[in-house]
Parts: structure tokens; sequence; C-alpha cells
DNA sequence: AGCACGCCGACT
DNA sequence: GTCGGCGTGCTC
């Protein structure tokens, strides 16, 4: 093949592929999947080759100025699997190859190390996916075992995908036992030329096992012949950065280019992916607990509210027995700090931060008032900044004031807080007043009893997944209690606490897949929001208004755009925040759409326009 | 993205 | 006059 003009891509938001010449002292070196040094748009840049022909259209090509690699660090299945992931988040080429690779080689860092030119050919997988359903870390542990040692047995590599990264060292631990096979733990981004060794190492097949958060889904491996993605529904997964990825989608891509096996493991899956599992047929293995604790639903409704105390009678007589017993108890209280609220009693002014649109929160142990968006810190003002007032009064509590009460009705138990600030838990402690934090011990947090005491907050939020997140949380809560879990509520017949008493998952996520199928939301449609942000309000809400009306105008057949909203946080960090959400059948058509609609939209506004795909 | 070019308001 | 704000267009 004759190497006249080389295309190239950039990690831009620019298409492309533009030409180049290359020299003939490049001849040798050069090659699809090369980078290379040459000039753009007036300034020096690195470039992706993609290809290469004889004619160009256009009469004057730059030359190609340097190429960086020895041999090509992308290989084609690379560049197959970059197009698809493109396509499917609506990046440029460009950019989906400088996701893939390590951020050391987006800069004109030489590569002098030689790819060996043919590395054994093995069999590829048979592509198939799992869902594994477990409520048994045991026992699913060494079904994964057999997937994993099967794998390695037929020479191919071994990925693992956990939400958090501090979740990677003892996970590695526990598979090292039994796996004497080289593990190497993706934890950091790959930015430093050290970092670039390991990288060539792994390309090269030193780890067959290897370990990682959310970005190591892009790791190099060749003959890739498992994906296990742990906790699949976790929404550590989801982040936002552009382009906006969520691995569990990526490994599915990964899946087809490379006729890898996916395996998605959860105690409560997502809907999305119980709805995929259906409809193509995933394989199912189910991993019941060894014992599941009973339910038992405490109705408030009986309860006159203006004298409601957070613990109902049947959960403080539940308590006393706790004690009594020498036994353990988790309350469970979904809110951090003393209060949420600080609110003047005089003129009603309440304390907010200066950046976002939100309340600040009050955190009694450190004395200070905090927003859990920003970060923001004050102290709590002694009068009320508005009126002057000198009551500023504290609703909406959190776990620090439940922890106040919980001493005074029970002054003889040991009571501790756990939360995002404080994870230290002494072995004496038998009442763990806890919000969601302590879902992240994934292994060995066990309590007699655990209570839900504000359940109905978690169902009663905007989210559209707060139902199926709700039913989540239940089901972790419920494993975690050796002999009954509590639940306070309003709803008592609700269907994520219905479900949860036998434990009928089949029943639980047809309704709440009949739920977003009637309510046009995913996985029966592909939500994408276009979020508008910048400093002045008025200037963001105004052109969020008029992106919304110029795509409604322009609009493409099988895709449907919402009303231009002010985002759920309205304001943060100093930046107003606007979305028009657009929804389809069609991930790529809606894709599409927006990326040409966007290319002529985005330029006059000096605000930061991102995309979020499944928000 | 990043940069030049070109079009209008206000200011030494 | 001209400095500089920002909308527009282009990059092989």
């Amino acid at each position: 093949m004759s190497k006249k003009i080389a295309q190239v891509v950039f990690g831009l938001p620019i298409e492309g592929p533009f030409d180049y010449s290359v020299d003939s002292n490049f001849q040798e070196s050069i090659a699809i999947g090369s980078r290379v040094f040459v000039s753009f748009n007036r300034r020096n840049a690195v470039g992706y080759v993609v290809d290469f022909r004889d004619k160009s259209p256009f009469a004057r090509l730059n030359p190609v100025i340097d190429v960086l690699d020895k041999s090509p660090v992308l290989s084609q299945a690379d560049l197959v699997f970059a197009r698809s992931f493109s396509s499917f988040y609506g990046c440029s080429l460009g950019e989906a190859l400088e996701t893939i690779l390590p951020a050391v080689l987006r800069k004109k860092n030489r590569v002098d190390f030689v790819f060996p030119e043919n590395l054994p050919n093995i069999a590829a997988a048979e592509g198939k996916v799992t869902l594994a359903h477990s409520l048994n870390r045991k026992e699913c542990f060494n079904f994964l075992s057999e997937q994993i040692k099967a794998v390695l047995e037929n020479k191919q590599n071994v990925l693992v995908l956990l939400p958090e990264k501090i979740l990677i060292k003892s996970y590695s631990k526990e598979i090292s036992k039994v796996f004497d096979a080289p593990v190497y733990c993706w934890g950091s981004p790959f930015t430093s030329k050290k970092d670039l060794d390991i990288w060539l190492e792994i390309k090269s097949g030193k780890y067959p096992i290897i370990i990682g958060s959310r970005s190591s889904i892009f790791a190099p491996l060749r003959n890739l012949g498992l994906i296990v993605v742990e906790d699949e529904g976790n929404p550590a997964y989801f982040q936002d950065q552009t382009p906006n990825y969520n691995p569990r989608e990526v490994a599915l891509l990964r899946q087809e280019n490379e006729k890898c096996n996916v395996t998605f493991v959860s105690s409560s899956p997502s809907a999305e992916t119980w709805y995929k599992k259906e409809k193509y047929d995933w394989e199912y293995k189910y991993f019941p607990a060894e014992n599941q604790a009973q339910v038992q639903l405490v109705d408030l409704s009986n309860y006159n509210p203006g004298k409601m105390s957070y613990l109902s009678y049947p959960l403080q007589s539940q308590i006393k027995k706790v004690l009594d017993e020498h036994k353990k108890i988790i309350l469970f209280f979904n809110r951090r700090g003393f209060s949420s609220l600080t609110q003047c009693d005089k003129c009603g002014f309440k304390i907010k931060c200066e950046r976002c649109s939100v309340n600040l929160t009050f955190i009694y142990s450190k004395k200070k008032m905090f927003c859990r968006r920003c970060g923001f810190s004050c102290d709590l003002p002694k009068i009320c900044p508005k009126c002057e007032g000198a009551y500023l009064k504290s609703s909406i509590a959190g776990i620090e004031k439940l922890e106040s009460e919980v001493t005074r009705l029970y002054p003889q138990a040991k009571i501790f807080c756990y939360d995002k600030e404080n994870k230290a838990l002494p072995e004496e402690a038998n009442v763990i007043i806890a919000t969601q934090a302590i879902l992240e011990i994934k292994d060995g947090m066990k309590a007699d009893i655990v209570a839900v005491l504000n359940f109905d907050a978690e169902v009663n939020k905007t989210d559209f997944r707060s139902g199926q997140k709700a039913f989540s949380l239940l089901v972790d809560l419920n494993l975690m209690a050796k002999e009954k879990l509590i639940v306070q509520t309003r709803l008592m017949d609700n269907y994520c606490i219905k479900y949860l008493k036998k434990l009928d998952f089949k029943a639980f996520y047809k309704t709440e897949l009949k739920l977003r199928k009637e309510l046009q939301l995913p996985p029966y449609n592909v939500m994408v929001a276009i979020n508008i942000r910048g400093t002045d309000e008025e200037k963001i809400a105004g052109l969020s208004q008029e992106l919304h009306d110029y795509l409604e105008q322009n609009i493409k057949k099988g895709v449907e755009v919402l009303d231009s909203k002010a985002d759920e946080v309205s304001k943060l960090r100093d930046q107003y925040r606007y979305n028009v959400v657009l929804r389809s059948k069609n991930q790529e058509t809606l894709l599409s759409f927006i990326k040409s609609s966007l290319k002529k939209f985005k330029k006059k506004s000096r605000a930061i326009i991102t995309l979020d795909t499944n928000p």
C-alpha cells in the first residue's frame, strides 16, 4: 500500500480527517495508528493517522513533520472501537482516540517501543453477556473465579471494573489468592512517562488480569476474554467529563468489537440492565442470600405529624430490645450533618450557598455550615443576615440531630454516627446512625437489626430512577440485617417495599419497566441533555430557549425536543445551568442530530455547552 | 478547541 | 480616528 498522503484526525471537536503529505524518509516508520506531529491551523499538534490515500482534493498539503511512534500505538482494532465509541457518544473520532489513549500520549512524547509483530492469534471468546445477580458475595465470587479461570486457561486476558478506586486493593488481594497470574491495579490516570512504560507493558501482554475503576475500561489488553463489571448500577460509574461515557455501555461496545464475554454483577441491577437481559436473552445467574432477614413495615401515617419523632414507638421498643439483648442496630438516615436547612424565624430567610442554589447544611461536629454541592463552608451566622432577627431555626434534621435524640432516649447505648466525614466505627458500637456512606462497606458490615427511618425521602426525589434506587437501597440494607429490616413509611403500598418483602425481583422490574415505558423514559428512549452554563443567568436562560426553538425548527424524524428548563441545581459554583433534553428511540440518530445542530449553534454563545447521554 | 478576521461602540 | 469587545469561519 502506498503512503503518499496520510489522513490525520485530532483530539478536537472537529471531524476531519485532514490530509498531510508523507516524505520519503517517513515511508518506513509511518503506519495506520501512528501518532504524527503536524502543523494544523498555523500551530503544531499531535494527530493520529487513520488512513492513507493517493490523491487529495486539497491543492497544497502540509507535510508530516515527525512520526512519533516506532510502531503504531493504535491497532486496527483500536480504530474500529474508537469509531463505534465516537458514534455512540457523539464525539469526533480524534476525541474518541484521545479518550482511549493514556494522557501522556496526547503530548509530543516519543514511543520507541516496538510491539511484537504477531501475537499468537487466539480464538475469540463467544461474546456472551451474563448478568450475575448476586445476593451472596462468596457464591458469586466463586462463579466469577470459574469464569476467569476458563479465560486464563485459554490464554486470554481479564478486565475487572469496580465503581470506586478504594475497592481495588482488597479486590486484587482476593483475586491473587485464587490466581497466581500477574494482576495490575489500574487506579490513577496515565499521565507520567513512567505510566507510559506500564501502559506499554499491559499492551504487550504482561498482565493477564487488570483490576481498575472507570477509566480502566480502555485498558489496552489484547486477546480480551472477559470484562467483569462489578456493582453495575453504581452511580459512581456516571461522571461528568466530556465525552461522558458510562463504562458499562463501553464494555458492551468492546464486547461487540472484540467478541469478549461480559459479566455484569449487581445485588439489584439497574432497570436498564434488566431490560437488556430480557431483550437480548443474556445469561442470568441468581445467587440467593444465605438467609433473608424479615421485613417489618411501620406505618407512619398513624402518627401525628406535629409530634413526630424520627423514632416510631415500634422502633423505640425494638431499640430497647436490642440494647437488652446486647445486639447491634443500624439506624439508616440518609441526611448528613445536623440540619440541612437553617431559616430565620422572623423573616423566613433561608441560609444559602453564595455560589450555588442550595441550602447550607450545618455540621455540628465541625461547628460550620457546608454546601453539599461545591464544598463552600462558613460559620453559622449569629443573627439573620437579612433582617438581623436573633433566632435562626434549624429544620430538616440530619444524622447529628438524630444522634442527640437517640442519646437522650438511650443514654446507656454506645451510639456512633457513620457518614462521609466520619468513617471510624468502634467494635463496641451498638447503635449506629448511618447515611448511605455505610453501603460502601461492601463486606462484613452486619447488624442484627437495620431500620430505615425516612424511606419516603428516597422515593420522593425528582430523579426518575429514584424508585429503582430506593429498591436497591432496601435490598442492600436487607442484606446487612441478620434478623430484621424495619422500614418506617407512609407509603405502605409503594411497589419498592411491596416487592422487597418476598425479594420478588421479577415483579419489581416488571412494574418499574412498565412505568418507564408509560413515561417514555430509558431504557425505552435515549435521553440526552444539552447542558448550557455560564455566569449571566438571563443570557443562559435565553440561550437555552433559543437552542430549544432552533432544535425544534430543524427537527429530525424520530427525535423529540423537551422544554428548556433550569437544572435541578440551577446555580453551581457561580454558574447558572439550563438544560434542553432530547428524546429518541435511537441513540445514534439522536446524537448525530445534536452534533450537526450544535455545530451551527455553539459558537455564538460565550456559554459552555456539554452533552450528557442518559443523564 | 483555538485562532484570525471583521464589524461596531466609546475613549486616550 | 483606533482600541478592543465578540460573532463568524476555518483548520488538510
